[in-house]
RNA sequence: GCUCGAGUGGUGGAAUUGGUAGACACGUUGGACUUAAAAUCCAAUGGCCAUUAUGGCCGUGCGGGUUCAAGUCCCGCCUCGAGUACCA
């Protein structure tokens, strides 16, 4: 009987659904485990080979650890609001919705094919209003809360009104907008309610705030930072302009500080973390005020407040080189400070600049520019006059979008200094400052500089500052380059603000009504009077099922009022499935603190490396807000991450003779001018050969082409690239499934390299595992191959041995997610199994269940075949025994591959126990790196020590 | 520029704690079986030299160093990849 895995996976398949075989209960006495997939995007394309790979591996280690005795949780769900599914509708008029389901059917068709151990009963979809009330319902706390800096936590906005009330805001020590003015607590009560309001608006978590924000005019809408990747949107490649718009805010500045400290105790790649930290972008230095001194540009200026220009430096130690100051074009006090006779300089360079996009100004970054505004600030310490300039060098959106320019200790100042031949003042000890600014802070003697003569960098920072203080012109402060990320977009497949308005204040709509349902909309474009797409609503109902109507507004039966017409961005809905998923179905509460404690976090999450400043940063800010709120009992949701590398594709490329139709073979090219087209990799065998007859039948314009061959043969060229339908090198994993089924593909993905390696995919190699298991599989069936037979006698010692030697391995590599070589180990125990010819039971069974988690079919079916019922996955994981050899008073391991890893001496006078004792203590401290404990050692007769762990 | 990561056969990669470099697989070559093909099985496969056989030398990007022992540790380079970027 051939190995049939056709029948085999469809069989196990349809058991493991029917028996609800990997269904999660929230309790129970084993101890858990959170196995978490990334949820993917349903798009339309379907799954190509690359996408299943973090799936398989997380898998394998859900699968592995059930067998380990562990109640372990493994969902999946879809992140089903999205922009294709959009784009889409605006294209065909069909309702995304309709689009999302019927792509969702073709992940769920296509991930069930790969025989993966989901919980399925807990499956969600962020675009389902039952999920989707639930995002709402944060967004309504975080609308609720403001950031206690006293404490270092969110808390209730109500306190935050008490203590207004009380004292003003003088006394509160919160993360709040720069521009939020000090009141007493008359002034508070002296203040309209919407004043209150406005003020309230400055502190709450998720605000809303004129903005400047990135505009993307092709897709209509508005994008976050990490949305943009080089100066244009990630989806598309369009163009991006800044513009100030009304958008909703998420305070997530508030937790930088948090979210750099806790990446410390989680176990995520360090890549990850380093992205993290640089987009975080702490830097510690000081705040200076530096009072402006005229001459002024008009006669009004303040006489109640004198202007001062705040500047953030990381080297106040280096003040006394500051020789001038420079602005952003951009700030606030250009127009005011500006004398008369450079106001014309000044305002053409400021309309310039603002012309200029961000890709322009990424492109000619080394073109200096600037402007003279004729007015002069005064130095905090010397008192001399210090020139302002402004200059796009200086950035409008960092710091206070002002610096002291000390052109002897930066490169940018000194490039802008020597362009504009202002002085450059060294004041630094025993350094030629000629060529080039001298940077390096950690060899720095201060010189000429006053009070700060012969300090180090440290010494005069801490020095200087202790003076700035004392003059009331500065202090230490340590500064972000995290921005606020804005939470409106201009869409419609997105999640419905729970918000309406009242006399133009936002008002969240009452947590009983949630979830405010998506209303169905004519078109999906924006409205004609520029209004983002859910303007074009007629009805929206509160649920389903009470369809309070209204006509793009809410009505208490009184009033008439206006409804959020933006939609959350695509990493709202994503920012707490992973604690959703503990209790999905909890119509009561996001989740129940029962399940929340029972579960508290994701043990293992896997996923890709490209949501290192969006999703991973994001959700790791709802956690801790979530924590503050005391809903959740950790403040990290994901203790270790892995980030899988992308599986590339192997395109096939023609030469094609430049203006003709006729394509030469690779090794022919250099005699003509070509150019290179690809075309689909399914068209090319292993060797690189071309199928010309079904090259002319795949596209028209190859039908009347001629090709030049090289030993009758057209040979395509090669690149590995990204995975992508426009370039025709997409592997489908139906195909794979068909010709050679699920579980030789899972083991080959495996196989491939390490799973957090980027690898080009070669469907050649997969014959490789696939021959595996059909080798496999006639090791039970014996002779002929005709008939299934295992024998019941004692295993042989090698068998025994080589069993072992598996166990043990295939143990280690998973501790270290090395799942590449255990696969290879398996390999190895069957190629040896089959040269002893070994039908031993005792050898089969545990050979079955350590390949299940990789082959679970094959396991299964064999499983059964050996005479058991139920499913192979609740068996126990075999345990591993290690010989050790005692001679001449050491003990030996023999090891694996038979090396002498490390020997013990052992006193001359010994007894059995104390040997035991001894090497049992030794492999303690060994395996306890490779997450396992030896429970016991065994010294046998005949000088073999044996260890069952 | 800055940060991080990686360089090992024809290819993907292995060597988990400094201990026989190249496991395992692909590919290639030869052979068995077959009318033939497919499938399957067996053998060889880092380079150079040598041979009657046992063999010898070189070899993990480059140059040094530590060590009884280095792909692995240290110092200095080179190359490639990823992220980020006028961040004061």
């Amino acid at each position: 009987m051939g190995y049939k895995f056709r029948e085999i996976e469809a069989k196990w398949q349809k058991y493991w659904s029917e028996h609800l075989t990997f269904k999660a209960e929230n309790n129970g006495e084993k101890e858990k485990y959170y196995v978490l997939d990334m949820f993917p995007y349903p798009s339309g394309a379907g799954l190509h080979v690359g996408h299943p790979l973090g799936y398989i591996a997380s898998d394998i280690y859900a699968r592995y650890k059930r067998h380990k005795g562990f109640n372990v949780l493994h969902p999946q769900g879809y992140d089903s609001f999205g922009l294709p599914a959009e784009q889409y509708a605006i294209q065909t008029g069909q309702h995304p919705a309709i689009t999302t389901e019927e792509n969702i059917k073709t992940y769920r068709r296509q991930l069930d094919q790969l025989g993966f151990s989901f919980d399925w009963s807990r499956e969600v979809r962020t675009s389902d209003p039952t999920y989707y009330r639930w995002t709402q319902w944060v967004f309504i706390q975080l609308f609720n809360s403001w950031y206690d800096r006293d404490r270092d936590k969110a808390a209730p906005i109500s306190g935050l009104i008490a203590a207004f009330v009380k004292n003003g805001n003088s006394g509160v020590n919160a993360s709040c907008d720069d521009d939020t003015p000090t009141f007493t607590a008359a002034a508070w009560k002296k203040c309209t309610h919407r004043q209150q309001q406005e003020l309230l608006l400055k502190y709450r978590l998720t605000y809303l705030a004129d903005t400047e924000v990135n505009w993307c005019p092709a897709l209509g809408t508005v994008l976050a930072n990490d949305e943009i990747v080089n100066g244009v949107s990630e989806r598309g490649g369009h163009p991006v302009v800044r513009k100030k718009m009304t958008q909703w805010s998420m305070r997530i500045t508030a937790y930088a500080q948090r979210l750099l400290d806790g990446l410390e105790k989680i176990d995520w790649p360090q890549p990850l973390k380093d992205a993290q930290a640089n987009w975080i972008g702490r830097s510690v230095g000081a705040s200076i005020k530096f009072k402006v001194i005229g001459p002024w540009a008009d006669a009004e200026k303040d006489p109640e407040t004198e202007p001062y220009i705040e500047v953030f430096t990381t080297r106040p130690d280096t003040i006394f080189g500051a020789s001038f100051m420079t602005l952003a074009p951009e700030h606030e006090l250009v127009p005011k400070i500006t004398s008369p006779g450079q106001r014309k300089e000044v305002m053409a360079y400021v309309e310039a600049t603002a012309k200029r996009s961000e890709r322009d100004r990424l492109a000619d970054v080394n073109r200096i520019t600037g402007a003279f505004t004729g007015a002069y600030a005064e130095h905090p310490f010397t008192k001399e006059p210090i020139p302002i300039w402004i200059g796009d060098y200086v950035l409008a959106g960092y710091g206070t979008g002002a610096v002291m320019s000390v052109p002897c200790g930066d490169q940018r100042d000194y490039d802008f200094a020597r362009h504009f031949k202002i002085p450059i003042p060294n004041i630094f000890e025993g350094v030629d400052i000629s060529e080039e600014a001298f940077a390096d802070k950690e060899n720095t003697i201060i010189a000429r500089s006053d009070f700060l003569n012969g300090l180090s960098y440290r010494e005069a920072t801490k020095k200087v500052i202790t003076e700035l203080e004392n003059l009331g012109q500065g202090h230490g402060k340590i500064n972000y380059r995290l921005r606020d990320a804005v939470f409106s977009r201009q869409r419609y497949w997105g999640e419905p603000f729970p918000v309406y308005y009242v006399d133009g204040m936002p008002q969240m709509i009452p947590e009983e009504h949630l979830p405010l349902v998506l209303p169905e909309v004519e078109k999906y474009l924006p409205t004609e009077t520029g209004d983002p797409p859910l303007g074009n609503a007629t009805e929206w109902a509160w649920d389903r099922e009470q369809s309070a109507v209204v006509n793009k507004q809410l009505t208490d039966h009184k009033n008439v009022f206006p409804l959020e017409l933006n939609t959350m961005p695509g990493w709202a809905g994503s920012s707490q499935y992973f604690n959703r998923y503990m209790d999905p179905h909890n119509e009561n509460e996001i989740f129940s603190q029962e399940a929340i404690n029972y579960w508290r976090e994701v043990d293992l999450y896997i996923g890709g490396i490209e949501h290192a400043t969006g999703h991973l940063l994001y959700s790791r800010f709802w956690q801790k807000f979530m924590f503050d709120l005391g809903q959740v009992p950790v403040d990290e949701y994901a203790r270790k991450l892995i980030n899988q590398g992308m599986i590339l594709g192997t395109s096939a490329i023609l030469y094609r003779v430049s203006g003709e139709n006729r394509y030469v073979s690779k090794g022919l090219m250099a005699d003509f001018d070509v150019e290179e087209l690809r075309v689909d990799v399914g068209l090319v065998n292993a060797s690189d050969e071309l199928d010309i007859v079904e090259l002319k039948l795949w596209q028209p314009q190859y039908k009347e082409a001629e090709f030049i061959l090289e030993n009758g043969k057209y040979i395509v060229g090669r690149e590995v690239e990204k995975m992508s339908k426009s370039k025709y090198n997409v592997v489908n994993p139906d195909a794979i499934c068909e010709e050679y089924g699920a579980d030789s593909l899972r083991m080959y993905e495996m196989f491939l390299g390490p799973l957090e390696q980027a690898k080009p995919w070669n469907t050649a190699g997969i014959t490789g595992v696939h021959s595996f298991l059909k080798k496999l599989w006639r090791l039970y069936h014996s002779g002929q191959g005709t008939t299934f037979k295992v024998s019941d006698d004692e295993p042989s010692k090698e068998a025994f041995k080589t069993l072992h030697k598996t166990i043990k391995k295939v143990e280690e590599d998973i501790a270290h997610f090395s799942f590449n070589t255990s696969v290879s180990t398996f390999m190895i125990c069957v190629n040896d199994l089959t040269a002893l010819k070994c039908t031993y039971r005792g050898v089969l069974e545990p050979l079955a269940i350590l390949i299940s988690p990789y082959a679970p079919h094959i396991a299964e079916e064999l499983w059964m075949l050996l005479g058991h019922k139920g499913s192979i996955s609740k068996v126990p994981f075999p345990a591993f025994e290690a010989r050790y050899l005692v001679e001449d008073h050491k003990v030996y391991p023999i090891s694996f591959n038979g090396k002498m890893r490390f020997t013990m001496e052992l006193p001359l006078e010994m007894s059995k126990e104390d040997i035991e004792e001894a090497v049992l203590a030794h492999e303690k401290t060994r395996l306890q790196l490779q997450g396992r404990t030896p429970k016991k050692v065994i010294v046998v007769p005949g000088k073999i020590v044996n260890i069952v762990g």
